[in-house]
DNA sequence: CGGTATCCTTTACGATACTG
DNA sequence: CAGTATCGTAAAGGATACCG
């Protein structure tokens, strides 16, 4: 070990949690949706392929928890309920989105990559 | 949708599973550990806390045929092989050290944000 | 509409034992 | 030392049904 290293190389530190919170694979779509505009919870899960209501309602209410969504419920019928990010939530969704654009701009290498390691071990 | 939204929001895209290697569990901790330095494979078992063998083995041979961890075995009795970053590798570590980075230093806004929403709803 | 509750399947993960 | 193989458990995730 050179310097301090960081608490994350503890099994039990807190920070892991919330790293998983946000780089989860569902968290991270949500995060970089939300940082372009507000979305109601039937407009995300149409954006967001894949997700199903649970998984998509355990992530807000983790991001909420977390403090970097914000949702604004109106009690009207049939009800409508507005998820945004936190000034907090902007900056996590700011670090993903830049990672996500990274790896999009680095899937051709990534693929002749593997085309490399695979081709060694036939 | 305002623009042209990412290939990420498709359920099937490759830069999905990219991204899961790289912000993984464990593949955070790997690509953070190597930006300082290589590593051997004991020794990384042991700077990363709670990992198992068989985690550690998958999460490198993910980062490897990802392109982004170069594997040098040395053929000696004892077995030596290290484990160190390619420039892509370096690339992704950077984006997911300064992540980890952001987490550590919103520990305690997020922990606050949680005594406000369990205050809540009690 | 925006969820929750339930059940079920699949995947992740860890512990242990073993091998070159 | 640096893994692989096998097994068992725990957690993630999806489908469906239902409720305010």
């Amino acid at each position: 070990m050179t310097a301090a290293w960081p608490d994350v190389y503890r099994a039990d530190c807190p920070s892991r949690v919330i790293l998983e919170h946000v780089t989860s694979r569902w968290g991270v779509l949500v995060l970089i949706a939300l940082l372009d505009r507000s979305y109601r919870f039937s407009e995300l899960r149409r954006h967001i392929g894949g997700v199903s209501e649970k998984m998509l309602a355990q992530t807000l209410q983790a991001l909420e928890r977390d403090g970097f969504v914000h949702r604004a419920a109106q009690p009207v019928i049939p009800p409508r309920v507005d998820y945004s990010l936190t000034p907090l939530g902007v900056e996590a969704a700011t670090h993903v989105r830049s990672i996500t654009e990274w790896v999009e701009s680095k899937v051709p290498d990534v693929q002749d990559a593997r085309l490399q390691y695979d081709a060694v071990r036939t």
